[in-house]
DNA sequence: GCGGACTGCTTACCT
DNA sequence: ACAGGTAAGCAGTCCGCG
C-alpha cells in the first residue's frame, strides 16, 4: 500500500482549494488542445494510463478482446479523465472441473479448443462436502473459450464428450463468471476504490483521515469476535474511503418522427436525428441542432446561459454528439441503452459513417461507451429496492416526467405538437429539459444518487455501468463470489445445492408459494391513546448472523450439529464452522445499526459528511432488507431454500415469544406484524423487561422505534393510522392511502388525516368526530349533485402490469379502458398508466378523456367513499350510513 | 334465467 | 427476477331454485 498524494482535492471533509493541494508532480490531464488529427486518433486509441497516475477511482474493467486482457477504467478526478490501466499480471480466464488431467487429455475437443492454453491440479475448499478437494483448473486464453460461444464452448463440450456410461458426473464449476469479475475478485482489487498507477503497477492508495474514522469505529463493537471485526473493518474501509466530483454530461436526443403517437424504432433509425441537449457538471447548457429547411427559430425562452448550436448536415451533428462521449468520462441517459445510443449508432451507419466512429458498444440490452462510463438512469431509478428504500416511494412511474417531479418537483416541458411542428427554439428547450432532469437526478442532495452507486459498486465490486443496471441480487450474489475466491472456497453450482439441501419443509399461507413466511398478529380494533411500537432492527439479517445461517451451515453433513434444530422446522445448523453468509451479512447489519444510522443523524457532524453516511446507510438498508429474501429466489446463484425457511421460521419463533412473555408479565399487545410489537401504555419497567426478555432469551437487541400518541385499528391487518407525538400521522395500508384511488375520494380523506393529527386528548375526539363526519357528508353531497371541478378528479389510476393480450383469464376494469384508449389510435405497453372512471353503462368503465358527467355512476363512488372510510369510522365509532343521514330502515333496505 | 356463494385474478400495500 | 402475508374489487363459475 502506498500513501496517496494530492488527494486532498476531492475529500468531502476538506474543501481546500485546488491549488493549495495541486502537488508539483503535473497531472498527465494537462493535454494539449486536441487536433482534428489528433482526435481522429483517439477514436482509436483510447487514453492509456502512464506509468505514474495520481491517485485515481477503479470505476470499471472489461475485457479487451485484441489484447487479450483485462482492463481497468480509471478516473483521475482533477482532471476529470478517464486512463484505460492494461492487466500486467498475466491473469487469465479459467473454469474448474472434478475431470483429472488424464480424462480432460481424452478429450479433443477440449484440449485441441483453439482457446484453450494449460491444465493444471488445484485443491480448493468444497463448501457442499465440507472438505478440500483437488480440481483440475482448465486455463484458456479467451473468456469465450469458456463459455459465450453458441456451441463449441468447453463448459458444454465437457458434459456433452464425457463417456455416458462413467461412473460419475462431469462438473464444471465457476465457468459462468463474467471475465472480468473473475479478474477482479482474483486480483483483488475493489472497484470504487482509489488506486494509483506506479511504475506501470496499480496500487491501492492509503487515505489517512479514513484510516483513523475506521480504527475509532471498530473499538464500538466490543462483543464482535475477531472474525467478525476483521469484515466489520472491511466493509467499513469500503464506505469511509472518499468519493470524488464526478465530471459528468447528462445528453438527450431528440428524432423527427411524421406520427406522434409512435416512438421511432431504435433499430431501423430511418428519421433524422434533429436535437441533442447536454447539460454537465461543469456547467455547460448547451442544444446541438440541425438545420432543416421551413422551420422557424422562434422565441420560446430558453434557460439563462444555455445555448444552440446549429448544424448544416447530420453528418456533422453525429460527429459532434460523439466528440462529447469521448470527452465526458460519465454520460446520463435516461433510457439511453434502449433508445438514444442505440439511434445514434444505427443513424450513422444508415447515413453512411464509419461504425467505428459512434464510441459507443451494442449489447443486447445495454449500450456502453468506449470510453467513459455510461449510466442509464431509467434502469437505476426503475430498480425496485432503488425505488423503495433510497427514494422512498417517491414516483412510481418510471418516466423521466414522473420520477422528474417526485425526485425533484421538475417535470417535462408540456407540448401538444409533434417533434417537426416545433420551431428552433422550442424543441432545445424542449430537449434541454429533458436533459436538465436527468443530470438533475443525479446532482440533487449532493449527488446521492452518483454516490449511491458508487457505493454500491464497492460493496457489490461491480464495474459501476453493471451495478447501476442489476438488481440487488446481483450485486449481493458478486460480493459473495469475491468471498469465495478470497477464501480459496469452490464456487458451487446452483443445482448442487438445491440438491443436498433440499426442499422447504413448512406450508405457506398463500397459495403457490414456497414455504410459510412471517406472522402478524390480529390487531384490537379501536381508538388506544400511548402506543409504544417495538422492533428489532434489521430482524432477519440478526436471524442469519445469530443463528449462523448460510448454504454451507443449514443441514450440515456433522452429526453431532443435527441436534442444533431450528424452531418449528426440521432443519439443524452447523455448530462446527461459522458460514460465510452469516459473517458478511451479520458484519453489514452491525455496521449499519451501530455506526451508519446513528452517524447519519449526528447534526454535530459536517452536512457533506452526513450527506454521506445517509448514503451508506440507504444503501446497506437496500441490501440487508434483501438479504433473506435472495435465497428463497430461484434466480439467485446461491439458491438454498431452507436457508430463507429457517429465517422466517425463527423471526415467528421470535415474534411469538415475546407475544407469550408480555402477556405473562400483563402488558397488553395492539398488534404485532414480522418484527414489531404494538403495546399499550406500557410502563418503563415493562419496556425494560420486553428487552431484557429478548436480548437475554432471543440473543437479539429490540428497540422502541416510536410512540404514537394515539393509534386506530380496524380489525385488519396491515391496516392503521398512528399520530406520533409531534402531530405527524402514519398511515399503513388504508385505502384512502393506496395511489389507484380517484383524488376526489383521496383529497377527502387526507382532510380528515389532518383532523385527526390535531387531535391530543380522548375528550378533543367528539369535536374532531363532528368535523370528519363533515368532511365525508360534503363530498357525498358534491357527488350526488354532480357537482365536482373536473372529471380528473375521478379518475382510477391503475398501473397495466402485462402487454394487453397477455391477460387471457379476466379482463379487469383497467384493461378494458387500456382496450379503448388502443382502439382510438394511442400505443399502449405494460407498465402505462391506465387512468377510467366508473361509468353506468356496460361495460361500466371508460377512459377519463373520452368521459362526460352525466355518464358517471355516482352511486359506485358513493360505495367507494363508505369502503375507503369504513377503515377508519368503525374504529371511531362513526357510521358512515348515519353521517349521510340515511334512516335505520333505509340502510336496512339498502 | 337469476342471484348468491365461491374461487381466482389483479393490483397495491406491509414488513 | 429478493421473500411471504393481507386487503380489496372485480371476473368468472357453479349451484340451487319446483
Amino acid at each position: 500500500m502506498t500513501q496517496a498524494k494530492g488527494l486532498d482535492a476531492w475529500l468531502p471533509q476538506k474543501a481546500k482549494p485546488v491549488e493549495e493541494v495541486r502537488k508539483a508532480e503535473a497531472s498527465p490531464a494537462q493535454q494539449p488542445e486536441a487536433t482534428e488529427e489528433k482526435k481522429r486518433k483517439r477514436h482509436v486509441y483510447p487514453p492509456k494510463a502512464p506509468d505514474n497516475l495520481p491517485p485515481s477511482y477503479f470505476v470499471s474493467a472489461t475485457y479487451d478482446g485484441r489484447q487479450r486482457k483485462a482492463v481497468v477504467k480509471l478516473y483521475e478526478p482533477e482532471s476529470g479523465n478517464i486512463y484505460f490501466w492494461y492487466d500486467n499480471t498475466g491473469h487469465k480466464p479459467y473454469c474448474l472441473t472434478n475431470l483429472s488431467p488424464h480424462e480432460l487429455s481424452t478429450m479433443p475437443r477440449v484440449i485441441h479448443h483453439e482457446g484453450y492454453d494449460h491444465n493444471e491440479v488445484i485443491e480448493i475448499f468444497d463448501p457442499l462436502a465440507d472438505k478440500t478437494v483437488k480440481v483440475t483448473k482448465i486455463i484458456t486464453n479467451d473468456p469465450l473459450a469458456i463459455g459465450g460461444k453458441p456451441q463449441g464452448s468447453i463448459r458444454d463440450i465437457i458434459p456433452e464428450d464425457y463417456p455416458k456410461d462413467a461412473p460419475r458426473k462431469p462438473e464444471v464449476w465457476e465457468a459462468k463468471i463474467k471475465y472480468y469479475q473473475s479478474y477482479i475478485y482474483d486480483t483483488r482489487y475493489l472497484p470504487g476504490m482509489i488506486y494509483q498507477v506506479k511504475n506501470g503497477n496499480l496500487v491501492p492508495c492509503v487515505i489517512e483521515d479514513a484510516e483513523k474514522t475506521i480504527a475509532k469505529l471498530k473499538a464500538l463493537f466490543k462483543d464482535a469476535t475477531a472474525e467478525e471485526l476483521e469484515y466489520i473493518e472491511e466493509w467499513a474501509r469500503l464506505i469511509e474511503y472518499p468519493a470524488p466530483k464526478f465530471r459528468r454530461a447528462a445528453i438527450d436526443i431528440e428524432v423527427y418522427a411524421p406520427l406522434s403517437t409512435r416512438v421511432p424504432d431504435a433499430r431501423e433509425a430511418v428519421y433524422p436525428v434533429v436535437c441533442c441537449s447536454l447539460y454537465t457538471s461543469d456547467n455547460q447548457k448547451k442544444v446541438l441542432v440541425l438545420k432543416r429547411p421551413g422551420i422557424r427559430e422562434g422565441n420560446y425562452p430558453m434557460p439563462p446561459d444555455s445555448k444552440i448550436e446549429y448544424y448544416e448536415t447530420e453528418e456533422t451533428l453525429l460527429r459532434a454528439i460523439f466528440d462529447i462521449l469521448w470527452d465526458y468520462p460519465f454520460i446520463l441517459t435516461f433510457n439511453g441503452d434502449d433508445f438514444d445510443f442505440r439511434y445514434l449508432v444505427h443513424r450513422a451507419v444508415n447515413l453512411g459513417m464509419n461504425r467505428n466512429e459512434a464510441p459507443i458498444d451494442i449489447g443486447k440490452r445495454v449500450c456502453l461507451l468506449r470510453y467513459g462510463v455510461h449510466i442509464d438512469l431509467y434502469k437505476f431509478f426503475f430498480n425496485r429496492a432503488v425505488q423503495i428504500y433510497a427514494f422512498s416511494n417517491r414516483y412510481r412511474d418510471v418516466t423521466l416526467n414522473d420520477v422528474g417531479k417526485g425526485v425533484l418537483g421538475l417535470e417535462k416541458i408540456k407540448s401538444e405538437k409533434t417533434i417537426g411542428d416545433l420551431s428552433y427554439t422550442e424543441l432545445a428547450a424542449y430537449c434541454l429539459r429533458d436533459s436538465e432532469i436527468t443530470y438533475k437526478l443525479t446532482s440533487f442532495e449532493d449527488e446521492l444518487a452518483m454516490k449511491l452507486i458508487l457505493v454500491l459498486t464497492r460493496i457489490s465490486s461491480m464495474p459501476m455501468e453493471d451495478v447501476s443496471r442489476q438488481g440487488v441480487s446481483r450485486w449481493i450474489r458478486n460480493f459473495m463470489h469475491r468471498e469465495h475466491r478470497h477464501k480459496n472456497m469452490l464456487i458451487p453450482n446452483s443445482e448442487d445445492i438445491l440438491e443436498k439441501k433440499g426442499k422447504t419443509s413448512t406450508t405457506a399461507v398463500i397459495k403457490g408459494k414456497k414455504y410459510q413466511g412471517a406472522t402478524v398478529v390480529d390487531p384490537v380494533p379501536g381508538v388506544h391513546f400511548n402506543v409504544a411500537v417495538m422492533d428489532f432492527p434489521s430482524l432477519y439479517p440478526s436471524i442469519i448472523k445469530v443463528w449462523n445461517l448460510g448454504y454451507q451451515s443449514i443441514l450440515c453433513p456433522h452429526p453431532e450439529c443435527r441436534t442444533n434444530l431450528v424452531p418449528n422446522t426440521p432443519h439443524w445448523v452447523c455448530k462446527r464452522h461459522r458460514a460465510m453468509e452469516s459473517l458478511l451479512i451479520g458484519s453489514l447489519r452491525d455496521l449499519r445499526v451501530s455506526w451508519y444510522k446513528s452517524r447519519a443523524k449526528d447534526k454535530s457532524l459536517p452536512s457533506e459528511q452526513r450527506s454521506w453516511y445517509n448514503v451508506a446507510q440507504g444503501a446497506l438498508k437496500v441490501i440487508l432488507n434483501a438479504s433473506y429474501g435472495v435465497f428463497g429466489a430461484e434466480s439467485f446463484d446461491l439458491y438454498c431454500p431452507p436457508v430463507a425457511e429457517a429465517t422466517a421460521a425463527v423471526g415467528r419463533h421470535s415474534i411469538t415469544q415475546i407475544l407469550n412473555h408480555a402477556k405473562t408479565v400483563g402488558i397488553e399487545v395492539l398488534y404485532g406484524d414480522t418484527d414489531s410489537v404494538f403495546l399499550k401504555n406500557p410502563t418503563k419497567e415493562q419496556i425494560e423487561e420486553v428487552t431484557r426478555f429478548t436480548e437475554h432469551e432471543l440473543k437479539m437487541g429490540i428497540d422502541v422505534d416510536k410512540t404514537y400518541r394515539y393509534a386506530v385499528f380496524s380489525s385488519r391487518k396491515k391496516n392503521y393510522l398512528g399520530v406520533l407525538e409531534d402531530g405527524s400521522v402514519d398511515v399503513k395500508g388504508l385505502t384512502g392511502k393506496k395511489k389507484h384511488i380517484p383524488i376526489f375520494i383521496k383529497d377527502a380523506f387526507n382532510q380528515m388525516k389532518e383532523r385527526l393529527a390535531q387531535v391530543k386528548t380522548p375528550a378533543d375526539f367528539e369535536k374532531a368526530k363532528k368535523d370528519i363526519a363533515d368532511i365525508v357528508r360534503n363530498r357525498y353531497m358534491i357527488l350526488k349533485r354532480r357537482e365536482w371541478k373536473d372529471m380528473n378528479e375521478l379518475a382510477f389510476s391503475v398501473v397495466l402490469g402485462d402487454e394487453l393480450e397477455r391477460y387471457t383469464k379476466t379482463t379487469p376494469q383497467h384493461v378494458k379502458a387500456a382496450k379503448v384508449l388502443k382502439e382510438s389510435g394511442m400505443e399502449i405497453r405494460a407498465g402505462d398508466l391506465i387512468r377510467f372512471v366508473k361509468t353506468t353503462r356496460p361495460p361500466h368503465v371508460k377512459p377519463v378523456e373520452l368521459t362526460s358527467k352525466n355518464e358517471v355512476d355516482v352511486d359506485k363512488y358513493v360505495a367507494y367513499l363508505h369502503s375507503t372510510f369504513d377503515q377508519v369510522l368503525d374504529a371511531l365509532g362513526l357510521s358512515f350510513d348515519e353521517i349521510i343521514g340515511l334512516t335505520k330502515l333505509e340502510r336496512f333496505l339498502a
